[in-house]
RNA sequence: GCGCGCGUAGCUCAGCUGGAUAGAGCGUCGGCCUCCGGAGCCGAAGGUCGUGGGUUCGAAUCCCGCCGCGCGCACCA
C-alpha cells in the first residue's frame, strides 16, 4: 500500500468522524510546488459546504483527528484556502527504495484486470500498398496501449485485421495488371488504380508461370512487405483476421439474419436499412444496396461480432479520426443484435492524422497519387526508437507534425537520447563499480543515508510509477508514461550530476547504489512499456 | 449546415477526471568539463491559456455563444 493509498484511507475515516457524508472521496495530489507539501488534499474545502463549517476549522478538526505516524507522514500543515499539506519523513521514502528493487521488472505492475480477456485491434491496413506513416503512429499507440493493459493484468490479444476481397482489391489488381501489359512501358493506371513505384516492382516480380494469379501473388508481396515493416517497428500481432473469412464462414450473414428477426431493419427504395438511430445515430443506415451487396459497415458489425464470441469482453479499436464516422453505427448494430453487447463496445482510440514536413515542405500523403513516406522511411532515417518516442510524447488527440529533417539533424538531441543516456548513466555506475547489479543484495542496506534533496526528490518520482502506469492504462493514454519517463530521467541526471556513488564512504555508498538500481529499473520499465530499448551503454 | 477533435512561451507540446505563483523540450542569452560518460548540469529572458459570458471558495480544466484550424458527414471502403 503506497503512502497516498494509507492517506487518503485515514483522511476518510476521520472526515467520517467528524460527520462528513459516507461517500466522500478524498482527493489526494502533489502540489505543483513540491516545496509546499509531498502531498495535498483538498478535503477540507469540499466537506465545507455540507458541514456547514469554515474550510478551516474542518481542517483543523481533521488534523487534531489523523493518526498518519505509520502512514511514513511526518508533518501535517494547514495553508492557502483550507489545504491539508503533508511532508513525509525522509527515512520512509528513503525506506521505498527496497520494495522497488525487490520488485525489479515487475515493480508498477497492477492486478486490476483481473486476467480478463481484451482484444486490441491496430494497424488494419488493407494490403494494397506499403504502411504509412498514419500506420506508424497505429502501431505504435497500439502496441503501448496493449504494454499498458498487459501491465494492469489484462489478458491482451493484439490483432491485425485486414481486407483480402473487396473492391479495393480488385483495383490493385488492375494496378498491377496495366503494367504487366505495358511490358515496362508507360502503364496506363485504370481509375480509382493505385500508382506507387511498388506497384510495378510486382508486376516485375510476377511471373506468369507460378501456381497464384496476379490478385493472390500480389496481396502475398504486399502482406509479407507490411509484415517487415512491424518487424522492423518491433511490434508482433497475435491474431490476422481476414475480412474474407467473414464471408466464407457466414458470419455476415448470420448477423444479417438475426437484424432482420429482431425487427431491427426495413426495406426502403429496393434497399434493407438498419434503424441506427434507434441508437443515436442521426440517420438510419443501408445495409444492403440495391444491387444485393452489403455496405461497409455491415461486415465491420460481423467481424466486431466474432469479438466478442471469442470471448473478449473489452474491445479496443486504435484508428486514425477519420473513421470517427463508423463508431456509431458499428456499436449501433452491434446493439440492435440484442446478445448483451454493451453499449460503449467497442472502444474508440482515435488519433488525429500525422503530417510529415521534409525539406520545409508538407508531403502529400496519397496511396493513388504514389507520393508519400512509409513506416519504414521514418526508421531508416532516425531509428525504431525515435520514430516510437516521437509518436508516443502527445496525445492522439493532437494533430502530429512529423518533421523529417528536424527528427534527423537533431537526432544527437532527441529526447529519446536523453531518456536512454539517463539509463545508461545509472547502468554506467555498476559497470565501472564491477556490481552485478541484478545480484545486488540491499536488504541490509541502510537506506536513511539518502537525505540529500535530490534523492528524495527522485525517490519520490520512483514512487509514483506505479501510479502513473494504472493512470495511463485507465485513459488508454501512452503519453503520460512518456512525459513521466523524461521527468524521472530528468531527476536521474540532476542526482547522478550532483552526487557520486562510488567510492564514497559507508553506509552512504550502499544507499547510492541501492537507488541508482532503483532508478535504473524504473527507466528501463517505462521504456519497455513504450516499446523501446533501454540500453547499458551507449 | 450538422457531428467529433483542437486553439497554452518564438517553435513543438504537457498540464494527471476544478486547486496554491502556468510547465517541459527546442530556439535565444549567460555560466559549469582533474570527476561513476558533457548525448550532461545550473541560470536568465519569454504568457491576456483564441475570445466573450456563466457555474463557485477557486477555472487552462466544467457549461453556453462567437472566431480560427483539422477530420468526418454516399446505396465508397
Amino acid at each position: 500500500m503506497s503512502f497516498s493509498d494509507r492517506i487518503r484511507a485515514e483522511l476518510k475515516r476521520a472526515a467520517l468522524s467528524i460527520g462528513a457524508p459516507e461517500d466522500v472521496e478524498p482527493l489526494l495530489e502533489r502540489p505543483r510546488d513540491p516545496t509546499l507539501a509531498d502531498w495535498a488534499s483538498n478535503i477540507a474545502m469540499v466537506l465545507a459546504r455540507p458541514l456547514r463549517r469554515k474550510p478551516a476549522e474542518i481542517a483543523v478538526a481533521i488534523r487534531d483527528n489523523v493518526n498518519l505516524a505509520n502512514a511514513g507522514v511526518d508533518r501535517i500543515e494547514i495553508a492557502g484556502p483550507g489545504f491539508l499539506n503533508f511532508r513525509l519523513d525522509p527515512v520512509a521514502v528513503a525506506a521505498t527504495v527496497r520494495d522497488i528493487v525487490a520488485g525489479n521488472e515487475n515493480y508498477g505492475r497492477a492486478s486490476d484486470g483481473g486476467n480478463a480477456p481484451v482484444v486490441v485491434e491496430f494497424v488494419s491496413a488493407n494490403p494494397t500498398g506499403p504502411l504509412h506513416v498514419g500506420h506508424g503512429r497505429q502501431a505504435a499507440l497500439g502496441d503501448a496501449i496493449s504494454s499498458l493493459l498487459e501491465w494492469t493484468g489484462w489478458n491482451v490479444s493484439r490483432e491485425f485485421y485486414y481486407n483480402d476481397a473487396g473492391v479495393q482489391i480488385d483495383n490493385l489488381e488492375l494496378s498491377v495488371r496495366a503494367h504487366i501489359d505495358a511490358k515496362g512501358g508507360e502503364a496506363v493506371i485504370p481509375a480509382g488504380g493505385y500508382h506507387g513505384d511498388y506497384v510495378r516492382e510486382i508486376a516485375l516480380r510476377f511471373d506468369g508461370a507460378m501456381d497464384e494469379g496476379v490478385r493472390e501473388f500480389a496481396v502475398r508481396m504486399l502482406r509479407a512487405e507490411q509484415d517487415l515493416d512491424m518487424q522492423a517497428f518491433g511490434v508482433k500481432f497475435d491474431t490476422y483476421y481476414l475480412e474474407s473469412s467473414l464471408y466464407t464462414h457466414g458470419k455476415v450473414q448470420q448477423a444479417v439474419d438475426r437484424l432482420i428477426e429482431n425487427g431491427q431493419t426495413y426495406e426502403s427504395d429496393g434497399a434493407l436499412w438498419l434503424r441506427t438511430v434507434e441508437y443515436g445515430d442521426d440517420k438510419d443506415r443501408v445495409m444492403r444496396k440495391r444491387d444485393g451487396t452489403f455496405t461497409y459497415f455491415v461486415p465491420d458489425v460481423a467481424y466486431h461480432l466474432t469479438k466478442w464470441e471469442r470471448g473478449f469482453t473489452r474491445a479496443i479499436n486504435v484508428q486514425g479520426a477519420d473513421h470517427h464516422g463508423t463508431t456509431t453505427r458499428v456499436r449501433a448494430g452491434l446493439r440492435a443484435l440484442d446478445l448483451g453487447i454493451p453499449e460503449g463496445y467497442p472502444e474508440y482510440v482515435l488519433h488525429q492524422l500525422v503530417t510529415v514536413v521534409k525539406n520545409g515542405e508538407e508531403v502529400k500523403i496519397s496511396k493513388r497519387a504514389g507520393s508519400y513516406v512509409t513506416v519504414r522511411d521514418l526508421i531508416d532515417w532516425v531509428g525504431r526508437d525515435a520514430v516510437r518516442f516521437f509518436f508516443l510524447m502527445r496525445k492522439g488527440d493532437s494533430p502530429l507534425i512529423f518533421d523529417v529533417d528536424l527528427a534527423r539533424r537533431q537526432s544527437d538531441e532527441n529526447p529519446v537520447y536523453y531518456l536512454q543516456m539517463a539509463h545508461a548513466r545509472m547502468s554506467g555506475i555498476f559497470r565501472v563499480g564491477e556490481i552485478d547489479a541484478s545480484q545486488m543484495d540491499i536488504s541490509s542496506v541502510d537506506l536513511s543515508a539518502l537525505t540529500e534533496p535530490e534523492e528524495q526528490a527522485l525517490i519520490k518520482q520512483l514512487i509514483d510509477f506505479p501510479a502513473e502506469v494504472r493512470g495511463a492504462a485507465a485513459a488508454l493514454e501512452p503519453h503520460r508514461i512518456t512525459s513521466y519517463a523524461l521527468e524521472t530521467a530528468r531527476l536521474a541526471h540532476q542526482w547522478y550530476h550532483k552526487h557520486h556513488v562510488l567510492g564514497e564512504p559507508e553506509p552512504i555508498m550502499s544507499a547510492r547504489l541501492a537507488l541508482a538500481r532503483a532508478a535504473q529499473i524504473v527507466i528501463r520499465n517505462t521504456l519497455h512499456l513504450l516499446g523501446i530499448a533501454a540500453p547499458e551503454r551507449m
